[in-house]
DNA sequence: TATTGTTATACTCTATAACTATA
DNA sequence: TATAGTTATAGAGTATAACAATA
């Protein structure tokens, strides 16, 4: 349990890596920005997904992930097949274009951060991305509310009178 | 000097830190933004700023904080008071209703982390702030192309010839 | 009737460029 | 001529709501 002082100091560090995440963008194909270059790096790293699976993946509307993924679709690098198993859905594959497309994402964004971090430690950048990925599992899906209330197992008392 | 596998995972952290981000986003008062926010947040650690020093602090384009700061000061959260020493620059100061605003948000976004983060303790939550600023100071600024070379100390021997 | 996905619309954040006022 | 700040405009990310197709 921390300190009010504390949790301020990190919401201010929260607000602060948007600059980080600025310069990481800058750096992206001109047609590939970072909401399309999040979902290529979700497929390289889940495999084939569905368009909820990745919208959960990201913690964002479906309607986003809809939008990146046409954009995607549209350049070549993922294709989009039809789920045998529930004609509502859409498998989201990505070709060997976006494969290259995802190596070559890997690659600018590894140079910068190897630039930049160039003084940090294996074990301090371990520490960040720990830290960070426990983060992230705290957030993005609201805990669902603890089940309605499984009201009260089952008895053999008699219930009381509902007002 | 950390691996390759490293700064992908760094990478991919830093794009999912945006679901945090819209968490804490989600619980902001209706007429204060994010960005708007970060602003006052800014003036209640530094105190009086320029427009400019604003600006390099968030490391945003100027044109960014003037649009943040001509919001809140619709709102009569900051006063813009020319500067007497150069009548170009505007000083951003937060009223009274400001600092209440300030604390309204501190307040909120405590209360979320306080809640999300219940089973940290205070020293991983230090932890994650020290790299989290570590980071940030790594990026934002791209440092300098180191000064034109300073060429070389005044020295008593015969300069080199140039071609 | 509920769910999967798409599209239209609106809002926020940011950068670029053009402009004004001052240095 | 250079700098501080403003404004207009455009591009990207996301959410909401309405809609189509299927379960």
């Amino acid at each position: 349990m921390a300190e009010q002082a504390q949790y301020e100091e990190l919401a201010r560090q929260l607000s602060a890596v948007g600059a980080v995440k600025r310069d990481l963008g800058r750096i992206l194909p001109a047609d590939c920005p970072a909401g399309a270059a999040a979902v290529l790096t979700l497929l390289g790293r889940h495999g084939d997904l569905r368009m909820s699976a990745l919208a959960e993946l990201l913690a964002v509307d479906m309607s986003v992930t809809s939008r990146h993924a046409a954009h995607l679709a549209g350049r070549g690098w993922i294709e989009r097949s039809p789920d045998p198993a529930d004609k509502r859905s859409r498998i989201l594959r990505l070709t060997p274009d976006g494969e290259a497309m995802l190596l070559e994402l890997s690659r600018r964004s590894t140079e910068l951060l190897a630039e930049r971090l160039s003084d940090w430690t294996e074990e301090e950048v371990g520490q960040l991305i720990r830290l960070m990925t426990r983060l992230r599992a705290c957030f993005g899906a609201p805990p669902p509310p603890p089940p309605p209330v499984p009201v009260r197992e089952p008895t053999t008392r008699t219930p009381a009178q509902a007002t």
